[in-house]
DNA sequence: GCGCTTAGTTTGTGATCACATTTTACGTTC
DNA sequence: GAACGTAAAATGTGATCACAAACTAAGCGC
């Protein structure tokens, strides 16, 4: 009878469509299904030994995320990502962190200001060991709560696809210089201004945010990939 | 052999899914299936004459699409189409708005100046006649072009969503006041400043643009709907 | 040798069946 | 009479089968 101490909204077994979806959402980004290649229902059955059905159900949600290019009785194309895809979805969370600042210092309570700036301090520690894997964790973490600030699941769910992607993109192609020492002063200066609730310029440091990293990832990628 | 003088990209017989998808996003829209409704998929593949299956995969990409809440075994929910939805819509609408004004006034060509212009003029000639159902589609056509000249086909993707269901509430909940001759100015002003390749004044224009919509359409969805 | 046609294969799509989980309703017990 | 537990119905999920459309390649005619 004891009640179980987990997350408060009990999660109801997810269906193994939805461990198929991340598991191909995994695959793409990591480049283990190739940019631009096809993707046949029955190979990715067997390849993740479950049934026709579930991968089905998988492949309509991806194209609903913009991942996949699907036509009918032509089955579905993993979407090219190359520079100009890279860049135009680091244009889209541009203009979309942009928003999410400005709401965010406008909405912030005092509990979640201190909860940002927390994950902020915990961002920066991370910079300090120059652990990737800790960094874009700890990153992760700090853009979460930034989101929940702005209270609009809409926007997020339009960005939830480019951070997925761009995620994956850093730890396959590292950082470039001090582009971890500029993130943390950018975070500072996205932080300040929240904190002070000046949403025209928390718009601006998140933009500038967004470029900057956008600059970096696409050398990097340009480097790394070709 | 006489080549079918069809649209160049031939398309190749759209399936049941597809068609559903469409019928349950409009049915979505129009309120027939109520905003925070249970969705049943017997009853849906009733509904609409055919099987379970195409109905399924219809419901993954809704979900993916964010007009679907699911749940794991417990099905799939209409979101809420209230107040606070129709505004996070319009505040994702206007950053992205924003950013597409600016990326077309940067990379415009002239051809594509010139159908913009035209556009705006047959939006014009709408407005002039007061008939909502031409003044939408010239609405639509408008910013059909605009959206091709910035050439971001992932924004695009996430304004689409949003863009049927504000044309829908329009359909519904109709103009405001001098809402016509507003928009008119204000598509006037955003191709001004495109044409001029001014991408700083036509992403300002752009989201005045949609600011005023919003708050135009906001009044008058409490006005219709409650 | 080149192009079109046509048969064969592949593959996406739709339908039906079987099962697991959830929800609802009823009955029991304190 | 309320709360818990259990049985039954409803419903989402997974698997298999059957069909149709598209791609491939071989064969035929020019």
């Amino acid at each position: 009878m004891s009640i179980p101490s987990e997350t408060p909204s009990d999660l109801p077994a997810p269906s193994i469509g939805d461990r198929i979806v991340q598991a191909i959402r995994r695959d793409i980004f990591d480049g283990v299904l190739a940019s631009g290649s096809r993707i046949k229902i029955r190979d990715l059955a067997v390849r993740y030994a479950v049934s026709e059905m579930p991968v089905r159900e998988a492949l309509r949600q991806l194209e609903g995320e913009g991942l996949l290019d699907a036509q009918p009785h032509r089955g579905a194309t993993v979407v090219a990502i190359d520079e100009t895809f890279i860049r135009n979805v680091y244009e889209m969370r541009e203009a979309l962190s942009g928003m999410v600042a400005a709401a965010a210092a406008t909405r912030a309570t005092a509990s979640e200001r201190e909860a940002l700036r927390a994950a902020m301090v915990a961002h920066e520690r991370a910079a300090e060991t120059g652990d990737d894997d800790a960094i874009l964790t700890a990153d992760r973490n700090f853009h979460a709560i930034l989101d929940r600030m702005a209270a609009n699941p809409v926007a997020d769910r339009a960005m939830a696809m480019g951070r997925g992607l761009t995620e994956s993109l850093r730890a396959r192609c590292g950082f470039g210089g001090d582009r971890r020492a500029q993130t943390v002063a950018e975070h500072r200066a996205l932080v300040a201004a929240i904190v002070a609730g000046d949403a025209r310029g928390a718009e601006l440091f998140a933009r500038v945010h967004v470029a900057a990293a956008r600059a970096d990832l696409l050398r990097q990628f340009k480097a790394t990939a070709g």
